[in-house]
DNA sequence: GCCGTTTTCGGCCCGACTGTTTTCAGTCG
């Protein structure tokens, strides 16, 4: 059986779930969710690390009940413990807790004192208008009830893409605002994750600017879910919550790194703090009730004896240690970038003509543009057979010879077939510059089968970068079953290249697989995938998910120069 | 349940807003 990492993170959450309506040690419920993050992030598959013999309780916040607790769900799929705390605290009772405005002691009162476990009987139990006569609830909360029951949120998570067109609209609309100085969307957002629950917003203004009435009355805003003086929350029509504090100028830089988070990292930096007799929060950092700093979000690095973090690093995954030993990485930027190695034209399934992706790539500054249309596999693209990618490559010959200021690569993204192999011959690969090799077909091979296929194919001389490698497409379809470091191990031993794919619905690489190649000393490539000019703009999401990675310029290949590069694809 | 240069017990981040209250608990981020 193999249990993914969701699942172990889906019972140890479940698992606080009842905990705190059991009425829970706080910090035993934490420790579970601490957990369960830390696995649904982790690079590598739990159940792997187990069968390899790797000490779990050197994961951050796993100790020895807890490894214990992941080897026993890896081992039968299930946790005993939960099972026993459910034959007293029905499961279903967690769903309540999703609804607004219950918790776990409001959803532990209901059970206790109308017998509700169910979304159903809570129902049943507002309409009677049961709820409001309850102590510490009202008709409020009953009213919020009948609303909400039929839509319990699913409470899935928007793609950058789409918060980056969101909160740039709505940064435009307060920027307007009389008085307002800085706005900055924090959150996720600013730690460009690959995708955000909410926006969260961070306005300084003149003392007498009124920002939250427009704010609340902002044309896009269907819901107002709070309102106060510092901070208010809304619903907007796409359905994503944006909440907005107002801070005063001096504690910018506080709160600026307050509302980044994580929330893992900042209670990191608030403990260190501690340790130092400080007190932070969004306010500034406080000595005896004596505020010492905060304007500057360096300041509040600074207090705690560290250098400046970047966004993309907060997660609480070992950039504090880092910082502390002075061997934070120099992200990569989106300066450093130099071409592109994976694009699409008209002659298959993108929308520009060569010439047309070639002026684009050049008026980004681009050195260098690999074209890579599909191969004759992908016949729903015209994929190239061998006498079309024949001519392709004598017309970038010619118009290689006519442009100026940009080097056109000839390329091509190979398919990899069921048995390993590549989909044209050798005979024409090795008039390629390099070639972009990835899974279009046969995604649910098993484990072991997919991960041999792939290794297979790296084997091939012509074979250069292994393109989105794990065909993920976010809230869309999950990733083929790989085992994704023994695929980087071989592309180390093979001196291949792993793609980090930058197109926004894919972000493939993920950030721990990024980080995990990093660590095994394999470079990287990120590219846009793009199928029309426009599209190349996706490299700057690909620069955000590669610094969340830890990738610095020399771990991405396509920050060299053309002749630099060539020599790295030269194979061993 | 985790964790450790104030260590193996006793801590564990911090504040805003809401609803239900007469001073605060619960929820949320």
């Amino acid at each position: 059986m193999l249990v993914h990492n969701a699942d172990v993170a889906d019972i140890f959450n479940r698992f606080a779930d009842l905990l705190e309506i059991d009425g829970a040690n706080p910090f035993r419920v934490r420790a579970y969710r601490n957990a369960a993050r830390t696995i649904a992030s982790l690079g590598q598959n739990a159940t792997d690390m187990v069968r390899k013999g790797k000490d779990l309780t050197e994961l951050p916040g796993i100790g020895k009940d807890l490894a214990q607790k992941i080897e026993e769900i890896v081992r039968t799929g299930s946790l005993s413990q939960l099972k026993e705390l459910e034959a007293h605290i029905p499961g279903q009772l967690a769903r309540l807790m999703k609804m607004p405005g219950l918790g776990p002691k409001r959803v532990r009162a209901l059970h206790e004192r109308l017998g509700i476990s169910t979304l159903e009987e809570l129902k049943m139990a507002a309409e009677k208008g049961k709820i409001s006569q309850l102590r510490g609830f009202g008709d409020k909360i009953e009213q919020m009830v009948l609303e909400e029951i039929g839509q319990v949120k699913k409470g899935e998570r928007i793609k950058l893409v789409v918060a980056e067109e969101i909160g740039n609209a709505l940064v435009d609309h307060l920027k307007k605002v009389e008085g307002v100085k800085e706005v900055e969307v924090a959150g996720s957002y600013r730690r460009r994750k690959e995708t955000v629950a909410d926006l969260d917003i961070l306005v300084t203004c003149t003392e007498d600017a009124r920002v939250m009435d427009p704010f609340v009355n902002y044309e896009n805003v269907v819901k107002v879910l709070s309102q106060g003086e510092t901070r208010s929350s809304v619903e907007l029509r796409s359905g994503i919550q944006v909440d907005l504090r107002v801070v005063a100028e001096e504690s910018y830089g506080a709160a600026l790194h307050y509302f980044t988070g994580s929330k893992a990292h900042n209670i990191a930096i608030r403990t260190l703090g501690v340790k130092k007799g400080l007190k932070i929060n969004e306010y500034g950092v406080f000595r005896n009730k004596k505020r010492i700093a905060g304007t500057r979000e360096e300041e509040v690095f600074q207090s705690v004896g560290l250098p400046f973090i970047e966004p993309e690093l907060r997660e609480n995954w070992g950039e504090i240690e880092a910082a502390q030993r002075g061997q934070l990485p120099k992200l990569i930027a989106m300066k450093d970038i130099r071409g592109d190695f994976h694009t699409h034209t008209k002659a298959t399934d993108g929308h520009n003509s060569l010439e047309e992706m070639a002026e684009a790539a050049r008026a980004l500054g681009y050195e260098y543009l690999a074209v890579t249309d599909h191969s004759q596999k992908v016949t729903m693209a015209h994929g190239f057979d061998a006498r079309r990618l024949a001519q392709r490559i004598k017309e970038i010959d010619r118009l290689n010879a006519k442009l100026k200021g940009i080097i056109l690569l000839k390329s091509i993204e190979l398919d990899i077939l069921k048995d390993g192999s590549l989909d044209l011959p050798d005979e024409i690969l090795k008039e390629l510059d390099l070639t972009v090799c990835s899974v279009h077909y046969h995604f649910n091979l098993a484990r072991k089968d997919q991960t041999e296929r792939i290794i297979r194919a790296m084997d091939n001389p012509y074979f250069s970068i292994l393109a989105h490698p794990t065909g993920r497409l976010i809230n869309q379809r999950e990733p083929y079953d790989v085992d994704m470091e023994l695929l980087i191990d071989a592309a180390r031993e093979r001196g291949v290249f792993l793609e980090l794919n930058a197109h926004p619905d894919r972000l493939d690489l993920s950030d721990a697989h990024t980080k995990m190649a990093k660590e095994k000393g394999v470079r990287v490539a990120i590219s846009t995938d793009a199928h029309r000019t426009t599209d190349l703009d996706f490299m700057h999401f690909g620069v955000g998910q590669a610094r969340r990675g830890w990738l610095e310029r020399d771990d991405v290949i396509n920050t060299r120069r053309w002749e630099d590069v060539k020599k790295l694809l030269k194979r061993k």
